[in-house]
DNA sequence: TGGTGTGAACCGCTTCACAGCT
DNA sequence: AGCTGTGAAGCGGTTCACACCA
């Protein structure tokens, strides 16, 4: 396997990339640049063939009985994720955990922009959040097409988020990440990411209940 | 395999005792009772198979040709995962997330309570967020003994997040969730779960990039 | 009849072990 | 000599298919 695009690579596999990213970030701030799959690997919980074999589907990055460097490694994961552009995005819900999102200063560093922000509550259209401006959820149509939005951010209570990645998919937003802790239905030519904080703890909880 | 606390079960099927418990909780709103794994499965994306199998490392839930009865699998997934009692929590790093995680309602009404919170800016220490007190790191020692709290929240800056993580778990704290974006290192005897956002969206662009 | 419970087959990710380069 | 790249083996989770039972 070798050229990007390629058809059968574990959702995982991706998901480590990003991993992989981030802390390639950080032995750059460092100074860092040479790095063996084994440190990277460690830094990063996981085992040293595991990360070659992810970075394998792809290319080869390394260099033989040296190791990788991490500033030309970095540049290539961004270029496989797609990280090395910036991504429109709109967020639906301005809550307590909007609000984190809009501030979230890492995702903007990184290219993952909010152009606009949606409430359904009276109170909170027209503000502004972090330079964003909070719009009625009607003007999604607009903003979308203005902005060539790619990328929708569900932060709703459970009840709404159905109907607001349906909105989305309406006006052509292929991507799609909720936060909202119900899976979404959705058409095959649509990605959605889930992130249901509330199973984390749930997790936590079995898992304590059986230490030792 | 039959009763509780058994040995080899897969994680993720801990983590979908959390969506399948979700998930009836909404069937309850609605009035209903009687559900089949077919009905339970498509609600929440999963193959009815597997959640089956699932249930049936605990033991047994349904009744053959008829299906389940929502409120009793509800309370047997509770009583599995720890849910059915209370768990008191503290929180490091009162920024947006923070803010946001302590007032998250649903955690709430599944039983985990924040009892206090952590931060290391004075300005934020001496503050009240939904009735949550802030305080200097320094007094982590005596809230966890006076609350016996199992469970730490993490929600600083990724640079702080390993030291916040070592303070918790020398206090004796078991369970650590860690929303900032790094992987923590920590004794077997500790159990941690990752929730790493940003990672959310780059897989986003990744196939947002390869779609058709 | 109809839907659960589950052994067994299947599939896909992980890990090993070593060839291949520098 | 040392570390990457990778075929192949290993392993664990998913799905099938049907026995079982209300």
């Amino acid at each position: 396997m070798n050229s990007m695009s390629d058809f059968r690579i574990p959702g995982i596999t991706i998901y480590r990339l990003g991993m992989y990213a981030r802390s390639l970030e950080r032995f750059l701030q460092e100074g860092r640049d040479l790095i063996s799959s084994e440190e990277l690997a460690r830094a990063c919980g996981v085992n040293p063939a595991q990360l070659r074999k992810d970075l394998s589907y792809f290319g080869q990055f390394g260099v033989r009985g040296v190791g990788y460097s991490a500033q030309t490694l970095l540049k290539s994961i961004r270029r496989i994720l797609g990280t090395d552009r910036e991504w429109p995005m709109v967020l639906a819900g301005v809550g307590h955990l909007g609000h984190a999102l809009l501030s979230y200063e890492i995702l903007t560093r990184r290219g993952f922009k909010f152009v606009a922000a949606f409430d359904v509550d009276p109170a909170k259209i027209g503000k502004v959040v972090n330079d964003i401006y909070v719009y009625a959820m009607e003007q999604l149509p607009y903003i979308v097409r203005e902005h060539r939005v790619e990328i929708g951010v569900i932060a709703t209570p459970c009840d709404a988020a159905q109907e607001v990645a349906d909105s989305f998919i309406r006006e052509g937003i292929k991507g799609i990440v909720n936060f909202a802790p119900t899976s979404i239905k959705h058409p095959p030519n649509v990605v959605v990411e889930q992130s249901d904080m509330t199973i984390l703890f749930d997790k936590i909880a079995y898992y304590l209940l059986r230490l030792d």
